[in-house]
DNA sequence: CTTATTTGACCAAT
DNA sequence: ATTGGTCAAATAAG
């Protein structure tokens, strides 16, 4: 039996044992109250949810793996089955070894991959509640190999598990001197202009929500403008030694835009190949 | 115990 | 055959 499969049926035991009880406070009216009972109802409701939730996600990938291929209907099912997506790049300001995975929603880490020309692996997330609530939200992250403060997240669909996470039991502490280093530090959002105006505006949201909570920022591929030089003297000034600066930033690596990186690989090219990890 | 991570196997796409 | 993504058994952590 498959695991979800099993979850499927503890659910359903689960829902069981609830219902139990609330027939035996019908059967005994004295030692219940109202409240406890409706309790229980919404209980019995949650597992139906979860249940279901949990039914469909089964069948969605028992459909993909066996039926997937062969037949005709399919590229109609693959269209509509056309994952939302979304980059963002993140940069961690700490300088240690801080986890830039923290957005505020609970990660289960499933796999890992070494990515043909790339230094670093790619680590792969699914929301933990993937089972319990049937999100399917999915991430993707990886180092970026000229920066090790930077990553790279993909964000695969987006969480339809509502609850509100706990961003303030686990919020990183963040030093004064370091919050102020992150005062410093700039944000471009050149990316932007190579967007579509409705992923403009969700990324524009999506930025601004997910700086507050990192206390980071992102920086992206900028244009030969006067910011350039600028950061060029940062980057050139970068050692070993000094890259715990707090001083981050973070390069569009995209095959499709690829002028200004190659540039930009250039001038780093005495110290991107120091190994400081 | 339960829950999370690691890691090689597996699979689909190319 | 190669690659990127996912699964799941083994293992670690809590």
């Amino acid at each position: 039996m498959l695991m979800e499969e099993k979850l499927v049926v503890k659910e359903l035991e689960k829902g069981k044992e609830l219902a139990n009880q609330l027939m035996n406070n019908f059967k005994n009216p004295s030692s219940s109250s109202k409240d406890s009972n409706e309790v229980l109802i919404s209980e019995i409701l949650r597992c139906f949810e979860n249940t279901i939730a949990r039914m469909m996600s089964l069948e969605k990938k028992t459909l993909k793996r066996s039926h997937e291929r062969s037949n005709q209907s399919n590229k109609k099912s693959r269209m509509l089955e056309k994952k939302k997506t979304e980059n963002v790049k993140i940069c961690v300001g700490t300088g240690q070894e801080g986890t830039p995975l923290d957005d505020g929603h609970c990660w289960r880490k499933y796999g890992q991959k070494d990515i043909h020309g790339s230094k670093n692996p790619r680590g792969y997330y699914r929301c933990t509640h993937r089972f319990t609530r049937g999100c399917l939200a999915v991430k993707q992250v990886q180092k970026s190999d000229i920066n090790p403060m930077c990553y790279e997240v993909k964000y695969v669909e987006s969480h339809t598990c509502d609850i509100t996470p706990s961003t303030t039991k686990h919020s990183l502490p963040v030093s004064q001197e370091e919050e102020r280093k992150l005062h410093d530090a700039k944000q471009c959002e050149d990316t932007m202009k190579h967007m579509k105006p409705e992923e403009l505006r969700l990324s524009i949201e999506d930025l601004d929500y997910k700086k507050d909570i990192f206390r980071t920022f992102s920086f992206s591929n900028p244009e030969m403008d006067d910011d350039f030089v600028e950061w060029k003297d940062l980057m050139e000034n970068l050692s070993p030694t000094t890259s715990e600066s707090g001083i981050t930033n973070e390069f569009h690596i995209s095959p499709t835009d690829d002028s200004c990186f190659s540039s930009l690989e250039n001038i780093l090219g005495s110290t991107q190949d120091l190994s400081w990890m």
